[in-house]
DNA sequence: GGCTGGTCTTACTTTTACGTAAATTTTTAA
DNA sequence: TTAAAAATTTACGTAAAAGTAAGACCAGCC
């Protein structure tokens, strides 16, 4: 039994409606050399790998990381398993990552629990002035 | 009793040492109008409030923020008490801002686990090996 | 068979967020 | 008071990440 809805490929315009982005966006990332489609004759076709490329590409983007930085987590994933000095390096650089990110989710922490203090004062400045939310 | 260390004004390059940005950088910031320091002069001085603000937007750079968006935050923060209609605003911006970074922290937590799975089997694989770490 | 919609390449343009340089002034310290 | 260090304004330059436009090529279909 196949999985539900395992397409063989994607067109362009689908993927630029799943992610919202323009074709030329998709292109760039193309030239940028973060996903490869292949072709049938001038046109792309995308597997359902290239589509959780795009996928984590986006992730990266929402997370403020440039293009070279997503190049770098995706060349994290792929690396084959290698031999002992490549795995140290490796780990190397998961720690490295996972650090940024550590970071990132302590300023996010911080952020929401100020942006929680105005919500409170706000709230409790509505009770005071009888206003129903 | 004075809490430690307030100093009344900065520097320019004091601040720019803190922080790791250029002086270019500083005054970027002053004309996008997200910093106000007073002037003795031509000099600009910054109070420790300017130094609180310019904490805020380094932790948006972090986080992936434009300029415009760091811009909104810093606007959420300052919103006066105001009245009924304004609060109800500012409450919904504190939401919608709040679930950005919502989704934003969704974003890290998934990266994260990733990285954690690749790390363990090149951890797994360097054992195999019989290397030690 | 002529339109509509999707696709392609090439190439110039734009926005954001500063970098860099030049030519002055101002401040600080010896 | 004078030299060095720090600050200022003005203005052009740049890298990243696309936007936009032009011109051409197919495929399906009513």
């Amino acid at each position: 039994m196949k999985s539900p809805e395992q397409k063989q490929f994607y067109s362009i315009t689908e993927l630029t409606r799943e992610f919202e982005v323009s074709t030329r966006t998709i292109r760039f990332y193309e030239d940028e050399g973060l996903i490869q489609p292949v072709r049938r004759g001038r046109t792309r076709l995308f597997k359902p790998s290239d589509r959780r490329l795009l996928m984590l590409i986006m992730r990266g983007k929402r997370l403020g990381f440039s293009i070279a930085e997503i190049r770098e987590i995706i060349s994290i994933y792929k690396e084959p398993p290698g031999e002992t000095g490549q795995l140290k390096l490796l780990v190397q650089r998961v720690i490295e990552k996972r650090d940024q990110l550590l970071q990132k989710r302590k300023d996010i922490d911080e952020t929401i629990a100020e942006l929680d203090q105005v919500e409170e004062q706000s709230l409790g400045r509505m009770a005071e002035l009888g206003v129903g939310t």
